[in-house]
DNA sequence: GCATTGATGTGATATAGGTCACAAGTTTTC
DNA sequence: GAAAACTTGTGACCTATATCACATCAATGC
């Protein structure tokens, strides 16, 4: 499994076996079940995960107790609640399995050590969150300028993979749609 | 001007005098009039820019030819269609005037420079790219959970500056909303 | 292996917000 | 300082999408 982590960052910055060696000992390995969840809205969020087995999903619980994904992430996927982590504050979001899953965690300190230590790590981590930046923004686009079946079509080619492993209820609450709109696209 | 950049990057990281000088030798400096195009839809993206006079917005025009406000970027406030700059892509925003402006601009090349020789540099931009996407997963989350009226409220809350400087047609387009709405809003 | 829970489809109906059209005001521009 | 170009409000009407309510069918738990 650590391959799939030393990959995803050799796609960046080159390491060597040391480099690495000296990476995943900032991270500890977490196991968990389908349902469970890792982090807990009003609770402190100690770590950002990176996900080498299983499928996640973060989401937000509005007023009216309607729920809204955030995010899903499988493998070689990073998933935490941003605000929480970076700004050591509680939780505004929800994150849990949907399928039991395997994660490599950090902590911010941790994570700082690291940088500090190699210093193309930071590096990495600047793509990362630069490449984020830009999926989001992209998602803000298209939720202002896309009717629900075009962002539907969006997804599906945006994340093919992920069509199959995920009820479309879950998928029209990351669309933004309700899941009988949802039902009447796919005709 | 200077010192409006020293002082943001400050809030970060500590800069002595001659970091200060090193990092603003990296700097361009533009000087733009209401109405001009920095940014141009199909157009190289050069530069990321920092704001120190003036108010620009960076839009999206969908294939129905609407308009689409991503961002406003007033004064201590950065601003670039990412895409294009981190991915040394063709630009797919446009970025232009809301009234005379100033801003220091920088190269993708000259910022890696710069963080080459001022580490602190690195993790400054890390922060604010940080900061970005944690205002952007909730501007999603505002977009998806919450009706015209509670989104304009939100902006008051979150840009009580921008109102004074804004038309409401352009907030209503960066809320996602007609201007016709918005104007029925304000009761 | 049965019982509970979740996923999906579909009809009927409601509604927030969009679109179009026009009328004042208000800024810009030259 | 008159003309042109924006901005804002408001009425009338339209439509995409939400909501509610069932019915099936599939998956999961004990």
């Amino acid at each position: 499994m650590e391959e799939i982590l030393r990959r995803q960052i050799e796609k960046i910055v080159p390491l060597t076996d040391d480099e690495f060696q000296l990476v995943l000992s900032h991270f500890s390995v977490g196991k968990y079940k389908k349902h469970q969840y890792i982090v807990q809205q009003e609770n402190p969020v100690p770590y950002v995960h990176f996900v080498v087995k299983g499928l996640l999903k973060s989401f937000y619980i509005d007023k009216s107790g309607k729920s809204h994904i955030l995010q899903f992430a499988m493998e070689d996927w990073w998933i935490t609640d941003n605000q929480g982590f970076y700004n050591n504050q509680n939780a505004t979001l929800n994150i849990d399995c949907l399928e039991d899953a395997q994660t490599y965690y950090i902590t911010l300190d941790d994570r700082e050590k690291l940088c500090a230590e190699l210093q193309k790590m930071e590096f990495f981590f600047l793509q990362k969150m630069t490449a984020g930046n830009i999926a989001l923004q992209n998602r803000i686009l298209s939720l202002m300028s896309k009717n629900s079946e075009e962002r539907y079509t969006q997804f599906i080619q945006l994340y093919p993979d992920l069509i199959h492993r995920i009820p479309k209820t879950l998928i029209a609450s990351y669309l933004g749609i309700s899941r009988e709109t949802l039902s009447r696209l796919s005709h």
